[in-house]
DNA sequence: GGTTTTTTTTAACATATGTAAAAGGATTCC
DNA sequence: GGAATCCTTTTACATATGTTAAAAAAAACC
C-alpha cells in the first residue's frame, strides 16, 4: 500500500461519517486528509489540557473520552464522545479563548484531530468543507438545545434512565462519578437511584 | 423616499446586527432585503404557533417574545429575546420537522422575518450569506452550552440573581411566571427566592 | 497474592424545591 | 367603575437532592 492509500485508510470512519452530512469532492478530501493526524493516547490521559485554546477538532476512532472541568474544585463531566463521533471543545474553538475544559481519555483511544486553522482557511477555497461542518454543527447545536429541555424539566432518576437506555454500554465503559457529574448530581444521589432497581 | 430606499431603511437596524459578525457586499443585501417582511403583532400573541414548522427567522426590531412550550400541561419558557436579536426554534429550522415549541409576544412588537428556504438557497450562490449565519448560530451554540452548565451546577437563586444582572428590564417587562418556568423553578420558588431581599 | 488506592454504597441529617390551596394584588374588559 | 380574570405571594406539608462521614466493594499496583 503507498502511504497515500495508507492514510486514506486510517481517515476512512471519518469521511464516511462526514458523507451521512454532505457528499465531498475528491478534492475537498484531498485538503481535509492534509490538515489531520492520527493520535493515540492511553486510559485516562488528557487529549487536551484545561487552560488551552482548542485548535484541533477529533474524531474519536477507536476508544471513549469526555470533556471536563473543575466547578469549586470539584471534576465535572460536561459530555461523552464514543467512537464516530466528533468532540471539540466549542465554546473554545469559536471563541478563540483559552477553554477552562480539558479532553480525557477513558479507555486506550485512537483519534483523528483535524487542524481547526487550517480547517477554516480552507471554507475560503472550498464552500463545501464550509457547509460540512456548518451542518455538522448545526445538528450539535440542536442536540445541546434540546439537552437543556431534558436537564430542567425530568428528574435525574428520569435523566438517568434515559442515558442508559440510548447508551447502553455507558454503564460498562464510564466509572459512576462521571455519569453523576454529568446528570449534575452527585454520586451519592446516583447511588440511591440505582438503588431501586 | 422611493419603496426600495424604504425598505433598507426598515432593515436598517438587522443590517447592522449582521454586520457585526460579518460583511456583506451589496449584491447578498439586496438578496436579503428581497426574502424579508416586516411583521407587527400585539401582546400576548403568536408570532408561531406550535405544531408549525419553523421556515422564518426573525430579528426583533422592536418589542419582545418568547420561545414556549407545554410540558404536561405546563407553559414553559425556553427563551426570550429583546430587540435586534434573532429569534427562531432551532429544533425545527435545521430538520424540518415541525416544532412542539411556539413564539409568543410579550408586548407589541415589530419583526423582520426571514423566509429560511429562500435564505438556503441564496447560500448556494453567496458563500457570504452562509458563513453570516454560521457564525450567527455557532455563536448561539456556545450561549446554549454556556447555558447548560449555569443549569446545571448554579442555584435557582444564583441563575435569578445573574439573570436579573444581565437583562436589567427583565423583570419590569415579563411575568414573573415565564421567568420562573425559564429559570426551571416554579412561581412559588421564585417568589420564595425574591422574598429574601 | 497481598497492599494500596479508587470507586461505590450506605447512613444520618440538612436544605432547597415541589405541590396544593388560599388569599391578596393587579389588570383587563365591558 | 365594578366584575371577572390573571398574576403573585404566602402557608403547610412532602420529597428529592445535597453534605459529610464511614463502610464495603472493586480495581490497580508492586
Amino acid at each position: 500500500m503507498t502511504p497515500d492509500a495508507n492514510l486514506h485508510q486510517n481517515l476512512l470512519p471519518l469521511f464516511q461519517y462526514f458523507e451521512s452530512y454532505q457528499n465531498l469532492s475528491s478534492a475537498s478530501k484531498e485538503e481535509i486528509a492534509s490538515i489531520c493526524t492520527t493520535v493515540q493516547i492511553p486510559k485516562n490521559k488528557d487529549l487536551q489540557a484545561i487552560g488551552h485554546t482548542c485548535r484541533t477538532i477529533y474524531f474519536v476512532k477507536k476508544g471513549l473520552c469526555r470533556i471536563y472541568y473543575y466547578k469549586d474544585g470539584v471534576d465535572i463531566t460536561e459530555s461523552f464522545a464514543f467512537e464516530n463521533s466528533l468532540i471539540a471543545r466549542v465554546e473554545s474553538l469559536f471563541t478563540g479563548k483559552p477553554s477552562k475544559k480539558g479532553i480525557q481519555t477513558l479507555e486506550d483511544s485512537e483519534f483523528i484531530g483535524i487542524a481547526s486553522p487550517a480547517l477554516f482557511d480552507l471554507y475560503d477555497q472550498f464552500p463545501e468543507i464550509e457547509r460540512l461542518f456548518r451542518k455538522i454543527f448545526e445538528a450539535a447545536y440542536v442536540e445541546t438545545v434540546n439537552r437543556i429541555e431534558n436537564i430542567q424539566f425530568h428528574t435525574a432518576e428520569e435523566r438517568y434512565n434515559d442515558l442508559v437506555k440510548s447508551s447502553p454500554d455507558l454503564l460498562q465503559r464510564v466509572p459512576l462519578k462521571h455519569i453523576a457529574s454529568y446528570l449534575g448530581i452527585t454520586q451519592v444521589s446516583l447511588s440511591r437511584i440505582r438503588a431501586k432497581y
